[in-house]
DNA sequence: AATAAAGGTGACCAAACGGTCACCTTTTGC
DNA sequence: GCAAAAGGTGACCGTTTGGTCACCTTTATT
């Protein structure tokens, strides 16, 4: 009931400064620029959060849950595809969103410029850029070589060859967006590749 | 003539300067530290530099330098290896290098938290984590197919097959140095496996 | 020996920063 | 209808920041 309000406006900084942290590091961040893209006095920051490390770490706990929702749990795993064609679609659409939705851009963004500066950052770095994707395409694999769809290997290690390649495709995008296009189609080639040669039965 | 002590000083504050930089962020850097670290005080720095951002631009000058030198021409290129094995080595001891020497490991820092702060460490990020491994090791692939020491494939892909799963595992141990040892299990884990799925022939 | 250039110092400055406070206005619960 | 809580404001504070300046000391040059 309470929250109606007070939410709003206390997401609403969070928003902001998902950008403002993306986009020139905590310490590039201050805090009265932040409050007037809110349209707000600075003062008025203070009566949702008790500093500017308070909004980080609500952020970083968004965050937190976010990635647990996604990555985490085993009921949020796409379904496993029937065909080479399927997984196809399957991944690419996965890219398609990691590439253009705006959230998850400035939290790339974020994870990457202040993984050295915060130890949670550090830890959700790992998660997105590395074991989050990889553990979720192992469970993929192993039930598609179960099912016959493919070529019997080692699981994980097929999936960190597909996802690792992938991230770092996706990173350059991340850092140079004028390349997307082009980027978008290496990636296109590689999948392609990749399934090509280890799952096609 | 006149570079001798001026050039002492001067580097050894680029030398401090990319400690800094890597493990601060640029906003995070402030003079007085950096002049402190270097036994001098804030006012010296100014005789060599005229502001904070030529410091950061004489450093990147360093860093552009450095990597033109090894990554740009083709005189650096290593021997061509002539078996599975000799490729084993020569990758692993190139992973080992850049893993454990210092500066480059502030390098990787600097290029992965300020990449979206400043074009060049923008251009030189892409550099160093995507296209000048890879296109060392497409050269590298060619001859050896060539040389029928390896499969025939896609020397291109095959590289980027190689190279960027490697990187993705490098950023992983600068982010988590404590999971060093571990990692560079991994590391060497993908290497054979790679090896023993496209060269052995 | 005289001079000037190079290297170094500490005091100082204006601007920007995170944070606080007294005060005002709107919502809300009873 | 009214008190209190929640939301919002502008002035202000201490600290830190990049940068300057007058002055000193060492090193080269002639």
């Amino acid at each position: 009931m309470e929250q109606i309000t007070d939410n709003s406006t206390k997401s609403r900084i969070l928003d902001e400064a998902l950008v403002m942290f993306a986009e020139n590091g905590y310490k590039g961040t201050n805090l009265r620029d932040l409050a007037a893209r809110l349209g707000l006095s600075k003062s008025a920051l203070y009566k949702h959060y008790e500093s500017k490390e308070a909004i980080w770490n609500a952020l970083l706990d968004r965050m937190e849950v976010y990635y647990g929702d996604r990555f985490g749990s085993a009921e949020n795993m796409p379904k496993t595809p029937k065909s080479c064609d399927e997984l196809f679609h399957l991944t690419m659409n996965m890219i398609d969103f990691t590439v253009h939705d705006e959230r998850i851009i400035l939290t790339r963004k974020l994870l990457l410029t202040e993984q050295f500066h915060d130890e949670r950052v550090c830890r959700l770095a790992t998660k997105h850029f590395l074991a989050g994707t990889q553990r979720m395409f192992t469970t993929l694999f192993r039930a598609m070589m179960a099912e016959g769809i493919m070529k019997k290997d080692d699981p994980e290690m097929l999936a960190f060859l597909y996802t690792s390649p992938v991230t770092s495709l996706i990173q350059l995008c991340t850092r140079e967006p004028e390349r997307q296009e082009e980027v978008m189609g290496q990636i296109e080639m590689f999948v392609k590749y990749f399934i090509d040669t280890y799952v096609e039965v």
